[in-house]
DNA sequence: CTGAAAGCGCTTACAG
DNA sequence: CTGAAAGCGCTTACAG
């Protein structure tokens, strides 16, 4: 009922004289059509303004050209998109861009495994999925449905079973802990988040073979992404109590917002940041650029992350098959006053 | 071929021995079928994992259950997603989950008037245009296809044509001009973006019936969204010239960047701020509640403004009316230290 | 060079 | 209560 007004190829045949099959030959260059019976055909459809239905052709191949963008984290954060979260904002509009160039559109998909889903929020030709977690019911849900998907970070209970663009976090919590190690830390204390992500699992994993290396117990504390920067004074207190000698000389937050809470939990303490104390983050929040003093993070290039994984993606969707680099988007650092000294 | 393995409508009727039809009444609780019928139809159906196509089901009545959102300022602005500027993000996060709530997905589209844009960017049911320009292309196009769509703001040169969301930007404006001059400011200057939207024209238009209401000339700048936080000193440059007795004491950016480059190119001129002027800024981005000073923002409250839109979009997609409230998103003072004095 | 026919996976009158 | 038939708007062998 609904636009039923709309032209279909029928309308366009009838005004042209012509028949379906002539029309759709003519519209996608398919077939052998007279030069001329192609122009007559294209000015008709334009005249009375027909637009081929996304729908009706999907139905041929099951294909949208959609691509379908699952953010797992957000299932942790308590907002959808906390202020100032800046990773996956940026990697969903890269993404869409993305798509868009390669004649796709993109839609961001809450959790598909929940009962009542719309359907078309399955409907996508492929799935990108971001840091999964350990044994993910998404990515078991999408394999037993058949629908190709690529993984931004890997699932840590089946590392190698899927397509996964690994960003490398041995790369990039190594290239922090060089760094701090460079600006003078003897003891570097880790903070996760709690999801059990490739992320917080591998860099807590890495911390533990740093410090064997170094002779000494790592330093850990995981805490929930969603609490943001309040978690400051539990960080400060769960390093800082105790013996003196295990007291970390640098603390290195994954989450941004964790990092901009030590800062100004370490200072309001008269701990000095970075004299004292160093600071850094993992993904950028953008408190940390403009908070006294400016935190160090690492810069994990999300465009770029999104541009591999909806190239890898579209891929998919064509049923052709993609490899993907083991480490295709290397991270940087972007350095700030909280390790600066001199 | 693609995905060919996935049973169909045909494959749960035979594996449980009915038609196609008593299976699509089954499941679908159309018709009247024996309720031991309905059960064995929905065990075979799980038991095969049979999915009905969105695509399939959506060619009937033309409905994919699918929302797209138009974001039109993503053109003016150099990146994507600038960093920093939630507002947008925010809008989109909350109206992807709003949209699940209701059954639909949501696709963020960029600009779908494009030659060469995926068909499936034009496969919504209904669209969300947020701060169309004047004479939106977009609006001009979803009109004449019979698209449903809401806006959110008005097109400056066809109020009243659409369905509006309407923030009530006189509203928003003025709740900071009475803040502003509440706290002392006897001359405050505008400093605009430079995209044709209603939110800066009719800010520039409410200056100037302030001013004029006060007898003098209105105050005002327009300057490139996409510029950011570099603007400070041609903003200064601009007021601070010339008569003294026309220089302002309070500036307000409708751009939450302008005013985060404002407030630092004022204090590096050793004007005091909020001493000795005062700063605000429209749409808060993050760097205005972590710089020093904090700077005064309004809350435009996206999380709502998509909640209502995407409501209003998915009475759309299913063919009812629609009357949007007056303003049904009433914003909020977020007052900093940039307009605290004391 | 053109078109009749079958089919993509569903739903919906309608007949039994 | 159940099912054969037509149709949604297209595409794709295939025949002429």
């Amino acid at each position: 009922m609904q636009r039923s007004g709309r032209p279909t190829i029928k309308d366009v045949a009838k005004a042209a004289g012509v028949s379906p099959t002539t029309v759709s030959h003519a519209l996608n260059g398919k077939g052998v059509v007279a030069t001329e019976t192609v122009a007559r055909i294209e000015q008709v459809a334009s005249d009375i303004g027909y637009r081929p239905s996304a729908i009706a052709r999907g139905l041929q191949n099951s294909r949208l050209n959609l691509l379908a963008l699952v953010i797992r984290p957000f299932h942790s954060l308590d907002t959808f998109l906390p202020e100032g979260v800046d990773y996956f904002l940026r990697l969903a509009g890269a993404a869409s861009m993305t798509a868009m160039e390669h004649g796709y559109s993109l839609m961001i998909v809450d959790d598909p495994t929940r009962p009542g889903v719309p359907l078309s929020a399955l409907a996508a030709d492929a799935y990108i999925v971001t840091e999964p977690f350990e044994h993910d019911p998404v990515l078991t849900m999408l394999q037993q449905e058949r629908i190709p998907f690529v993984t931004v970070g890997a699932d840590p209970a089946r590392r190698g079973q899927f397509i996964t663009l690994d960003e490398g976090i041995e790369h990039q919590a190594g290239l922090m802990f060089r760094h701090l190690e460079a600006v003078g830390a003897r003891r570097i204390a880790l903070v996760t988040g709690t999801d059990r992500n490739d992320w917080n699992l591998s860099a807590h994993h890495l911390m533990e073979e740093w410090s064997d290396a170094r002779g000494h117990a790592p330093l850990v504390l995981a805490l929930p992404e969603a609490a943001g920067e309040t978690v400051g004074d539990e960080v400060l207190d769960h390093f800082f109590s105790g013996d003196p000698a295990q007291h970390p000389d640098a603390i290195f937050c994954l989450t941004g917002r964790h990092a901009a809470g030590v800062t100004t939990a370490a200072i309001k303490r008269g701990i000095r940041v970075p004299e004292d104390l160093l600071v850094a983050g993992g993904s950028g929040a953008m408190q940390n650029r403009t908070s006294s003093p400016t935190v160090t993070t690492l810069d994990l290039h999300p465009e770029a992350v999104a541009r591999t994984a909806v190239e890898a993606a579209v891929l998919l969707a064509e049923g052709r098959s993609v490899t993907l680099p083991a480490s295709s988007v290397l991270a940087t650092l972007n350095i700030r006053e909280s390790t600066t000294r001199e």
